[in-house]
DNA sequence: AGATTCCTTGACCGATCGTTCCAAGATGGT
DNA sequence: ACCATCTTGGAACGATCGGTCAAGGAATCT
């Protein structure tokens, strides 16, 4: 049958996203990505190019699906970091609360099997990481910035504490204990920030 | 050949846990894990039973062996949580540094896998996360000690931190980078302790 | 020395992996 | 109405997966 596509390509995707995102790469299977997105592996193939494309794909979409949430929490609180980073983290802890969702966070997921990821794939989670950084460290800038060494520090260590709540919470912790990760993670912004020598003396 | 064992059986575990650390439960393949510890698959079945059975063995060998220099670390500061936590984190960025040994961290690797784990191995993995978690709350009780809730919360953000040390090295992250990120747990630790109700009344 | 027990090697099993291919049917252009 | 184009489902491919098994040599015991 068919002459014209019998799917929504951008369905497929978030539906193939999830399964990535539940078994991580490898366990993946095209069987079960089959499955999920209801299509044969001619669909498949012929839409997305195989199993290492289609990958790829459904980072792209995770990080576009998301990053722009992230984004949006980060710059509502504009010049005030603290609150950005509450609200970035009020976004993570809602999907990793989202039952509709599995638990963790692809890109992390990703990112720890990024050593055995074919080489492209590998260094594009690496990008989209250092995206997330990025858009964090933007967030640290302000009226009560921290100076520029300390804001790349700061960057990295929300990131790194964003990753270990995909892990905890892959592992079964509960919503209880990742909010507390979050909140001290939070008072470290808050703390670093109001200890700068600049700010201590503008005070 | 042979009528008695031709190999040492912890060296080849060691091997062993060295590949499901680097590659992840599903893609440590038998012939791998062969190459690796230099063992037929009748050695592996006879000694160890099993895929399943030899990842179990090798998780243990991992918690004992690091396991032990966490212990190690964190007691000989006793009484001195901030000093106890900074010896912790010397260590896990002491492993991540060596090249000898793959990048991440077995039980972090581990347990973003958890939910694709049979049912045991998964189990277990909490359990050994929950032992390193009651590892380091009890470094943080001593004189300087925060009310216990607070304690509980800590301890569960540093065993978060240690997790994302796994993950951002895995995805290419400097030492220094990690460095900063350690610092900047400690400091949570230092600045949570100092800010606790209890202690600024005693101070 | 002979019998027994154990370990190792390597072939082999069915299942599943990612990928390719093709026949059949539906669509759009002319 | 006809043809070129495209999509679809399923069969089939070689490779690899975890696991099993039998043959055979080495060590131990009587």
């Amino acid at each position: 049958m068919s002459g014209r596509k019998q799917f929504d390509v951008d369905t497929a995707l978030d539906q193939a996203m999830r399964v990535f995102w539940e078994r991580g790469y490898t366990d993946a299977s095209l069987d079960v990505l089959g499955s999920a997105t209801g299509l044969g592996r001619g669909s498949l193939y012929g839409t997305f190019g195989g199993k290492d494309a289609l990958f790829r794909q459904c980072l792209d979409r995770y990080a576009s699906t998301y990053g722009t949430r992230y984004e949006q929490a980060l710059t509502t609180h504009a010049g005030d970091p603290v609150r950005a980073i509450e609200a970035f983290f009020d976004v993570v802890l809602a999907r990793i609360a989202d039952p509709s969702v599995p638990a963790g966070c692809l890109i992390a997921q990703s990112a720890a099997q990024a050593p055995i990821l074919k080489g492209d794939n590998s260094a594009h989670v690496r990008t989209l990481l250092d995206t997330q950084r990025r858009r964090v460290r933007t967030a640290l800038t302000g009226p009560s910035a921290a100076p520029e060494e300390l804001a790349d520090e700061l960057a990295t260590f929300i990131v790194a504490v964003n990753q270990s709540l995909a892990v905890l919470s892959r592992a079964g912790a509960s919503d209880t204990e990742l909010r507390a990760v979050a909140r001290l993670a939070c008072q470290t912004v808050a703390n670093t920030l109001r200890a700068t020598p600049e700010h201590a003396a503008c005070d």
